[in-house]
DNA sequence: CACAAGGAATAGC
DNA sequence: GCTATTCCTTGTG
């Protein structure tokens, strides 16, 4: 099997010599495509659940907070509730199975995630989570949003601002609260007054940066309406245990040949506590589930055959021990955090303003981010696999009855009897979302090729491998073990040409790198499919562009093929894409070129990996932007900075 | 410690 | 010869 993660997808294919079985993994679902072709877009035939034009979002609205409101502050280690009141803002009821869940900052407790009920368009309820407050005082603060069961996160982001302090004022509004609750035994009662004196007015209040304080010394505690994404940093040292985006891939804890496999569920016990629906996901209940699914041959037109709108609560919180991410591991944006879907260009979520684009160290932004990625234990793996014979054996009819088979395995949240909801509403979700999935295909492909084009440029290599020299077959290989953090390859592929490694098989590829050797094969599969589908495409068709930038763009490339380039022509390039390198370097004033190295040792890394100098840091890169200065091509600033340089001539 | 500046030798084209 | 790399020393914050 090979497990291959693109930014944002992951394509398994269990016969990768046979190259006619593949299966995509996107937003944490999972479709097998049987390609009688190798053909890339058979490839990645995939459910996904983003916010689709044609698929309505539903939309929230917070209105106040219930308990807890502005200004009041809480002793430490104390036990309370915390309600909202939010309103359905839209003019259609919320979809059944939706639920409030953490998605950063402080969490205050283990609960990660309460169901709410689909409520009426302009309906008001008040959703409440049994939280904990921290044991040292200061400010804290947490973010929580709305999910639908298929995890498309919407309406506004929710903030919990936390004073902890000895002597607050929490019993007051806690007898309070609990005076209500004695008199509201529906969990998220209908709201019809403002009855509450503590509520605070402020609808999305932004909090005082300066006061918050993440305990773990984080930077979350700076997350603003406009830094929507956690910075790289913030995603692999989440302290909050947020690590629903990590994904193990390690390929040790893949050894199997899974014909599909999802990561999607978990196990959750949903209980009543005073009134309050909570869900409490003890860690070692997280489970992963296969699904048996199948698509016709050659056509990636259905969604997956039993697939449940399962509630899953991804596994962050319910990993306390998970703070940092071990190498070979992948982070994403956390989707949650991303602003409601305005551009239907999905490349553009994630980074509205801020100049640092929030993305993996390594990563450039994700344009498709995975809403949940449970962690495939190896010990799972057994578990996992169980049936995924029987899968191949029976087709696309057993995913369902594979989920009825091993409920304790897989339960799916339900609480109060509001989980799936009738069937007509399913099948008419699904008969909407089947026709966005042929459009989600075309972008998803797109992106795909984009991230091809963009490596090209950058490595200044040929799109087919069969193309490569030797020289282009190391930065290739520099470059993917970079993007995607591999282990050390080395030089164990040194003097193979593009069309000996195209020769290659996976296990040839393990022999020379037992550590990754599989996924680099995967992604040369990824490269060789898109080479071939560029040699298909007719030109003006532009199903396989993704969007702004088509493969044939010609957008300023300032290296010409076969010449060698200048550091300062490399600079300007990664400054021309900020949304790939933004991270890296930036313009701090474009008009008179001046611009900051913002990572150091990356951008030497990616001019190391460009000139293929495995060895080249920040010390050798500056001393050659140094020699610049007696040609007048780059000065220092007059306001001379660290890291900040100045183009003489900008463009 | 990271960065800045620049000298000197060397490599690669 | 030119450009970049590599290694080095010295200095700054």
């Amino acid at each position: 099997m090979i497990l291959l993660c693109w930014p944002g997808l992951w394509v398994v294919q269990p016969s990768p010599s046979a190259g006619t079985s593949w299966s995509a993994v996107v937003s944490g679902h999972s479709v097998l495509v049987e390609s009688k072709e190798r053909n890339l877009q058979a490839a990645i035939g995939a459910y996904y659940d983003f916010e689709s034009p044609n698929i309505n979002v539903p939309s929230m609205s917070f209105v106040e907070d219930v308990t807890i409101g502005e200004g009041e502050s809480i002793p430490p280690d104390t036990q309370f509730t915390k309600t909202w009141r939010i309103q359905n803002t839209g003019t259609e009821a919320w979809p059944p199975g939706v639920c409030l869940k953490y998605v950063g900052g402080d969490q205050f407790g283990h609960v990660n995630m309460v169901m709410v009920r689909s409520l009426e368009p302009q309906e008001m309820a008040d959703v409440s989570v049994q939280m904990c407050s921290p044991s040292t005082a200061g400010m804290y603060q947490g973010q929580w949003r709305m999910c639908t069961a298929t995890g498309l996160y919407y309406g506004d982001v929710i903030w919990v601002i936390l004073s902890v302090e000895v002597g607050g004022l929490l019993g007051v509004t806690q007898q309070l609260s609990s005076f209500e609750t004695e008199f509201n035994t529906q969990p998220h009662r209908k709201v019809e007054g403002n009855f509450n004196p503590f509520a605070s007015p402020q609808k999305n209040r932004q909090p005082d940066e300066n006061n918050l304080k993440d305990p773990g010394g984080s930077e979350l505690g700076t997350i603003s309406k406009n830094t929507w994404g956690p910075a790289p940093d913030q995603i692999e040292q989440d302290q909050n245990g947020l690590s629903q985006n990590s994904v193990n891939l390690s390929p040790s804890s893949h050894s199997n040949n899974l014909s599909v496999v999802t990561y999607s569920k978990v196990g959750a016990l949903g209980e009543q506590e005073n009134g309050v629906s909570t869900v409490l996901i003890p860690s070692d209940s997280l489970k992963t589930q296969t699904h048996k699914t199948g698509l016709s041959p050659g056509g990636a037109t259905g969604l997956i055959p039993g697939l449940e709108p399962v509630l899953s609560t991804g596994m962050g919180s319910a990993s306390p021990g998970l703070t940092t991410l071990p190498s070979g591991r992948l982070a994403w944006p956390d989707p949650a955090l991303l602003p409601p879907p305005r551009d239907p260009d999905p490349r553009s979520w994630g980074c509205p303003e801020s100049p640092s684009p929030p993305g993996t160290p390594e990563q450039p932004l994700p344009a498709f981010c995975l809403h949940y990625f449970d962690m495939l234990y190896p010990e799972d793996v057994a578990w996992a696999t169980k049936g995924v014979g029987e899968a191949s054996a029976s087709g696309t009819q057993g995913g369902r009855e594979e989920a009825r088979k091993e409920p304790e395995q897989c339960p799916i949240i339900d609480s109060q009897g509001l989980g799936l909801g009738p069937e007509g509403d399913l099948q008419a979700t699904l008969h909407l979302e089947e026709h966005s999935l042929e459009q989600v295909q075309s972008m998803v492909l797109g992106e795909v090729l984009k991230d091809i084009e963009t490596a090209c440029k950058l490595l200044n290599i040929a799109a087919d491998p069969m193309d490569w020299s030797p020289g282009n077959v190391q930065k290739w290989i520099l470059w993917t073990e970079h993007q995607y953090r591999l282990p050390q390859i080395g030089r164990s592929f040194q003097e193979l040409s593009g069309k000996d490694l195209c020769a290659m098989s996976e296990e040839q590829f393990c022999q020379r790198s037992p550590a990754c050797g599989d996924i680099l094969h995967a992604h040369l599969d990824i490269w060789k499919s898109a080479a071939w589908m560029k040699e298909k495409a007719v030109p003006g068709d532009v199903r396989y562009c993704g969007g702004d930038s088509s493969w044939a763009d010609s957008e300023v490339d300032s290296s010409c093929a076969g010449q060698p380039i200048h550091l300062w022509q490399f600079l300007k390039e990664l400054l021309l894409k900020p949304h790939n390198y933004g991270r890296f370097i930036r313009w701090l004033n474009k008009d008179k070129g001046i611009f900051k190295i913002e990572d150091s040792a990356q951008v030497a890394r990616l001019w190391g990996i460009r000139k293929n100098r495995p060895a080249m840091n920040y010390d050798k890169l500056s001393r050659s932007i140094r020699q610049y200065y007696k040609k007048g091509i780059i000065r220092k600033p007059d306001i001379s900075q660290r890291l900040v340089y100045q183009f003489v001539h900008p463009v």
